[in-house]
DNA sequence: GACGCCTGTTGACAGGCTGCCAACAAGGGG
DNA sequence: CCCCTTGTTGGCAGCCTGTCAACAGGCGTC
């Protein structure tokens, strides 16, 4: 911290803030393990003790990083256009394409799968949790159904690994995941 | 090192072998980053520097140890029952579930998803891919419709987020798991 | 049966990383 | 203008990993 920038004194909201999103930029490009604290302090433009006292830990200000990132805009979803389910299903993976194309980099690098460690799987499955809701809402199904909601989140996993095959791989263009997603979504609805 | 055990000389294969077991019986238990190159170590009853010597690295060793534990047994899936098309999926999807049940405490710990690390998903890309073919040549499909097999992969991603749902959650028994999963595959299969 | 060599095996070292704590200083209140 | 709250930092202690020269098991040789 002897860069050219002087010690600045913040307000801690502002601090933290600067540092998550000093943190998603480079979650964005390494994974978890290959960034030192030294560099998220870099990147932040700050010393490393900082990163300990507003997050105590370097693991917990990943979590931090990942909840935030996997946090879905709250907006719309629930105005969907189409009137039939299918076509209600097919605007909602069409408006998940969107929101993925915009945070590609995001998205694809902090691991989308289901890590083996219990905090990560934790965050991961609490954003499913509300992606869920969402999912169901939309296509005024029930909520509450247990075993409808656990093939949703089945279903995810094949969002997810549909994703890579668009973005990464480039095996499917943008319409065969779209086909391949909603047919997919429609028909694990019905039982 | 200064245990009981004595000092044993031992052919370098069956060395590796103890070592990777080792390891395998750890990772089955903690995650990767929990697990460090002392508690390998003392697991195989062996000093620290040999894991280096044999594998070089303690990464090396998980992606050995990962590899190891994704290779599917070579063995039959070539001889599935059934005729048409529709059993024969179904016949394979109980077969993964046969499987999965044996190697459960492994299959699930380790990481099921994508990482976000390169070298873990090459493995793990390595393993689907074979898995692909058995699929593929099971259900005397062609292997080499680079479409079908990127729609299997993402399959791949259902199966993985249900079989989560079947044995951490419990949130579906194991009939559901085989109805959702024959419905899905035959579904993707016909564009 | 004793000796010597090949090589499997180990202890110790160096470098790097994380969490903690006492000390420093920005900047608003008196 | 000074002081005090508290945001911020440098440095310390402990742990972990990769490397290397040295040790010793056990097979071949005499």
């Amino acid at each position: 911290m002897n860069e050219l920038a002087a010690r600045r004194r913040l307000d801690p909201d502002a601090r933290r803030t600067e540092i998550l999103e000093a943190a998603l930029r480079l979650y964005a490009v390494r994974p978890y393990a290959e960034v030192s604290t030294t560099d998220l302090a870099r990147e932040a433009g700050v010393a490393r003790a900082l990163l300990n006292h507003y997050f105590g830990t370097k693991r917990a200000l990943y979590l931090e990083a990942l909840r935030e990132l996997l946090t879905i805009p709250e907006q719309a979803a629930a105005e969907l256009p189409g009137t039939r389910r299918r076509e209600r299903a097919a605007a909602a993976v069409e408006w998940f394409l969107d929101t993925v194309t915009d945070r590609r980099g995001l998205w694809l690098s902090v691991g989308l799968g289901v890590s083996g460690d219990a905090e990560v799987d934790a965050v991961v499955e609490d954003a499913d949790e509300t992606a869920v809701d969402r999912v169901l809402t939309a296509l005024e199904l029930d909520p509450c159904d247990e075993a409808l909601r656990a093939r949703v989140r089945a279903f995810f996993g094949m969002v997810r690994a549909a994703s890579r095959e668009w973005l990464v791989r480039g095996s499917l263009d943008r319409p065969a995941v779209r086909t391949l997603l909603t047919t997919t979504l429609v028909s694990i609805l019905e039982d």
